[in-house]
DNA sequence: AGGTCGAGTGTAAACGCTTACAAAATTGGC
DNA sequence: GCCAATTTTGTAAGCGTTTACACTCGACCT
């Protein structure tokens, strides 16, 4: 099957098989004005014919595109990340773009490399794909000037292209739906918020948890709020401290399904369970927690990420338009399940 | 913050602010011989000051590399791979590496698409780490022969370095396990092993658990041998399969923790439980394993995916050594929980 | 008929790097 | 000290695109 590596067609080998000039194939390929159908039409078929494709790096080096986008995760193995990316991921492939997968392994100094060179970034691909990254005012102003493409998964209030969900109001009406079964006495497993670059999420979730009890008249007992991270691990250690240190709530709103999981994990260690000694909720609808029973705020992950990826491929196409960023956002919706119940 | 888009440095900047010629540079930033210390502290001295990095794209027109390595994943959201691509991404990282992710989506027609045009791929990046992928011949032979560099996870007895656990070992141990808890009558939800690019992986473990049962003279019942996919839906539809179109067997081995879940799933919907009913094992240890109280083999996922992007890089940076392709066995490990018993 | 305009096309100069090849500088043996 | 051998450095020709600019050629005005 080894065969002597055939010279790939290049754009004059085009040029001359459609008997026009290098130019004139540079246009017809890429679909600009001023040329004629027939022309067109003799471009393609012989370009057709010679099987040829640009060459990405000397289409990049003159000027043109690079072909690749970048997708930007918090950490990419965390199951809400790893969804919504291999959903981008099919999208950009269907566009003709490669990804290119950038993990911040939620590590800050990894961050700010980034952020902080975003020449060397815009140099290797054309577009970014956030997910659900915090950025300071400094690092969101260089990056609108950059002259990449931007969208971005779960970050309102930004200048370009963004689609998420109502975390506020998922958290709220988790929260509700604990109060609603007459838990008054409600504790909240947040994810980090502390440092600039974390999952900017997790405020926004904890806010909601506060706005429904404020809404209640209730107030928030700081020793029932603690971090959690957004890990499995963490929830189980959130969930120990919880018991160990401060008290047993009578119900506990997870900032995520992860975290609820460790809480749960913790729980059943203690030989205590859900929801005969507490109820609990989570946010996210894990691909685990209709197994485990998890009472959940469902939310499109891959829809979210395949949305997102398609504005910024929509974006690219028909750069130079001065589109004005648009916000989507989609819903979510309570998920009852078996780890909440009526306060007795 | 938005400051006027300072071109960027070129090769021909560090030259003039060496004092040297462009030439010299370019050997000295990549490490040639043939140039003297004095002219190598003066190139990177001037790299320094300058903040020069070598454009991609020039790099790569002129012959140089693309300085980024394609990961292919059967499916990019899967826990095991999501946990190798990450690991990877990070090794790819820290060399220096952009990583490009390329999720086959479980579609026959991305992998055929994909390597049948290596030449598309050789163009944007430099090598390729292989998670899991089924080759044919022809495609093997193709890809040994593009030129790109290769590393791999789990694919063994292929002309490029590997890295991977005895799957057929880990199988075989599971289901030692379940002989020597007296259950002689074990069924095996297998990963599917149909179709050219499949999971290898499920064909390996099957085979160990055959292999198993034939060490203690026992037949395999093809009534106790389904196909699950690697999904907790699967290993969800194939229990349930089992139960109600086969018979219930006295212990199962699932082909993957994921398929285990499904099946632990089906079950407590059907109002049984393991190891009441039927012992469970699986195989992978998957993070929530320990919570469900699975019995499992354990695997070092993140660090195959390390161990062989760091290959990898070793192979990309002394290129031309004709070093002999390597091959490495990671150890797994029984991981005794709650899902298995002794027969009663 | 002369002139203007615009669409379609071509010429040639970038883009920023790598790499033969040639030139210069250094070394070492006599 | 002189020549060959060796190491270090420089010159210049690509690599395969994009794009500014010039050009040709009808159509359309006046």
């Amino acid at each position: 099957m080894l065969q002597a590596k055939a010279p790939r067609a290049t754009i004059q080998d085009v040029a001359a098989l459609s008997g026009l000039s290098i130019c004139t194939v540079s246009r017809a390929l890429r679909n600009l004005p001023n040329v004629s159908v027939a022309a067109q039409t003799k471009v393609s078929d012989a370009a057709a014919k010679l099987g040829y494709k640009a060459s990405p790096a000397a289409s990049r080096l003159a000027g043109g595109s690079t072909g690749s986008i970048a997708i930007i995760a918090p950490t990419a193995s965390a199951w809400f990340f790893a969804e919504a990316v291999e959903a981008a991921e099919e999208v950009f492939a269907g566009g003709g773009y490669d990804t290119v997968l950038i993990s911040l392994r939620n590590r800050p100094s990894v961050h700010r490399k980034l952020f902080g060179d975003l020449a060397k970034l815009s140099q290797r691909v054309d577009g970014v794909l956030l997910l659900n990254i915090a950025l300071s005012e400094a690092e969101l102003a260089d990056l609108a000037g950059s002259g990449l493409a931007v969208a971005s998964v779960g970050m309102h209030g930004v200048p370009w292209d963004n689609v998420g969900i109502d975390n506020a109001a998922a958290a709220r009406a988790a929260t509700e739906h604990l109060l609603g079964l007459g838990h008054w006495d409600v504790a909240m497993l947040s994810g980090s918020e502390t440092g600039e670059p974390s999952l900017i999420t997790a405020s926004e979730r904890l806010r909601g948890f506060e706005q429904a009890l404020d809404a209640q008249h209730l107030t928030v007992d700081p020793d029932l709020v603690l971090d959690a991270g957004s890990s499995i691990d963490g929830g189980r250690r959130a969930m120990i401290e919880l018991i160990e240190n401060r008290r047993m709530p009578s119900a506990i709103l997870a900032g995520c399904d992860e975290t609820a999981f460790g809480a749960l994990m913790a729980l059943r260690d203690l030989g205590l369970s859900a929801p005969r000694n507490v109820s609990i909720i989570g946010i996210d609808d894990h691909q685990m927690s209709c197994f485990l029973g998890l009472s959940t705020i469902s939310q499109p992950v891959a829809d979210q990420g395949a949305f997102a990826a398609n504005l910024l491929i929509d974006r690219l196409h028909r750069s130079g338009l001065p589109n004005p960023p648009s916000s989507h956002v989609l819903e979510t919706k309570l998920i009852e399940r078996r780890s909440t119940r009526r306060r007795r």
